[in-house]
DNA sequence: TATGAATGAGGTTTCATTCAT
DNA sequence: TATGAATGAAACCTCATTCAT
């Protein structure tokens, strides 16, 4: 009963997320979203009660989707699931885009908001804490050198995801150069 | 000597930077920046025609400042240059940060925001070409690997620049570890 | 016998009315209503063509209402029939409010609202008109002082129908009160 | 220096005032309160932050007023006083529908805001204390009959404030029927 | 020149009402 | 018939920019 949707939720959140990567939080608009969706303004307001909580939800679903990567990702060899890692963070590469988002969301109003901050939240928390776990254990297995701290490793890794793929090749040859980078760095023997 | 300005054109600028970084190009507002410099907001206008032209002229700022520093770099020994290259980058942290805003910035109504465009946007290629140029330099004296392009090397370098110092060292230990890692990798042995 | 309606009419314009009451016309929604009874929003124009003619037809039910208990009224003793008028209005202690309301009811769209709007002002004249006929004659009497003309005697009728019973006795105990009050005045001796 | 204001805040608060008598709390508008004053609807914003602290401060400034008029009143004679208080409310006759705005101010946002409903809040609990306390005198100077309780007598009298002057007689003539009506009641003998 | 004040454009949100299932 | 969904009008509020002192 009732007229048809105009447009799924999934399609909402999928443009959500579109126009959060190419505008930035502050550049993102309802009426920008209005016009990339088919519907009026007022209609988003049937799915969300505010932009706030339209906005964390997308950042909520982009999480959800990192973290169900990185769950699936076998650790019995501690250098295949860096690489896997790796690779499903390059899959995801607007990731830290949108998930920098969640720390300008004002969640005073809505619980429903405040909800889905401290999701992103913990996720964020967890996933750095499991690479964190997985490099010591690396470094404990002698694959990775020792002076220098995980931390610094760390860091650098999670800024490896985010180089351009300015090459223009395939995920899958893009990982395997920057892993091997990583790895071994550009000095040459 | 007459009544001290209320603000310079330095102050103007100096406080457009700091907000442009912790606000982004879409968060920053004449409002906001009248209230971190001593003066009305209506007196901006005195030294810019408008929001845009004001943002142009400060990201160009950071822009010559950077060609500054990159440009008295002695070549002599390429990997030295890159070095010298890296740290002033590490001290100009935030750079990336300021040039990106470039891209929002709206020139259709003055020429000199178009100018001050074209001058960004001219930077941005000379730093690179020079960067490329060193680093191909660099192959050919075989002090980087050859199996990996130049301009992936480039690129993951300009990705090490915004590695976030997390372990809270000098700017000297942290060039010097990046550099480290950038070359050597991280694997053991 | 089928379904039973997701509501019926009285249903309807009783939780209008306790809405009117606690909200006031200008804080009356429809929103409002279709939460304050089982059954959707839009479910409402299948009873009434809009907002106004809901309003109208809902004042108007209360006129009635109060009309129907002044009517019984029996005048044979005129001082005991202003105190069954008296018990009357503080029965109905939000009379006032819910009759003030079809003052702001914007009746220019329906015939429907118009006509309600005239019965409530006719119904309104009514009352006033018994209730003067009745004190008139109360003067006439001698029951009622003649210093004072009928119509601020009336006045001040009506006015005290809306004392809210601060007090928290019966309705009884409050109309013997205020009648008290009303006829004998609060000065002592 | 600058340009000169298009109306003075007490402008703005009277027409605020005035327009929350004819349209209540809820339908007082912005863009009504712009057509009623010379100026822009984005002007108010120079002079009150948001719609909630230009209506408490009008409520505010209401109180205010009374609680001047109340102030000098000499109670030596306790049955003056009362008289006078009687004459100052009457002056005031719109007050009572002014000041039940402020339970619907939402208050939340602003601590201006706050305050000034705190302060409509101690007004009320003053005005009505001190006429407890007069009339408690009175009752024990035996000018008030004691087997009606004060508190019964008080809200009469509050209520007699409100009551409408259709004889359109002056405030003075009114004050005294009232007056006169409340203390002796309208029996005759 | 510096600025307080004014303002219109544009964004967010609510709500009566309509549509289509 | 009942309703879920859509929608435009209208309210609130912010901000870049202009005005006039």
């Amino acid at each position: 009963m009732g007229r048809k949707a105009v447009y799924t939720e999934t399609e909402l959140l999928d443009a959500t997320e579109k126009l959060l990567i190419t505008h930035g939080y502050e550049g993102f608009h309802l009426k920008l979203l209005s016009e990339h969706v088919n519907g009026a303004r007022s209609t988003i307001y049937q799915y969300y009660a505010n932009k706030e909580e339209l906005i964390a939800a997308c950042v909520r679903r982009a999480m959800q989707r990192i973290l169900k990567k990185i769950e699936v990702i076998d650790e019995t060899d501690v250098m295949d699931a860096l690489h896997a890692t790796l690779r499903a963070y390059i899959d995801e590469s607007k990731l830290h885009q949108i998930l920098s988002v969640i720390s300008k969301v004002k969640g005073e109003q809505s619980t429903n908001t405040q909800a889905d901050i401290a999701y992103v939240k913990e996720g964020h928390d967890l996933l750095r804490q499991q690479l964190f776990r997985i490099m010591t254990r690396a470094q404990q297995e002698q694959k990775l050198r020792q002076d220098i701290p995980v931390m610094a490793i760390l860091t650098v890794f999670f800024t490896f995801v985010d180089v351009p793929n300015t090459m223009g090749v395939s995920n899958d040859d893009w990982t395997n150069m920057l892993f091997k980078i990583w790895l071994e760095g550009v000095k040459l023997g």
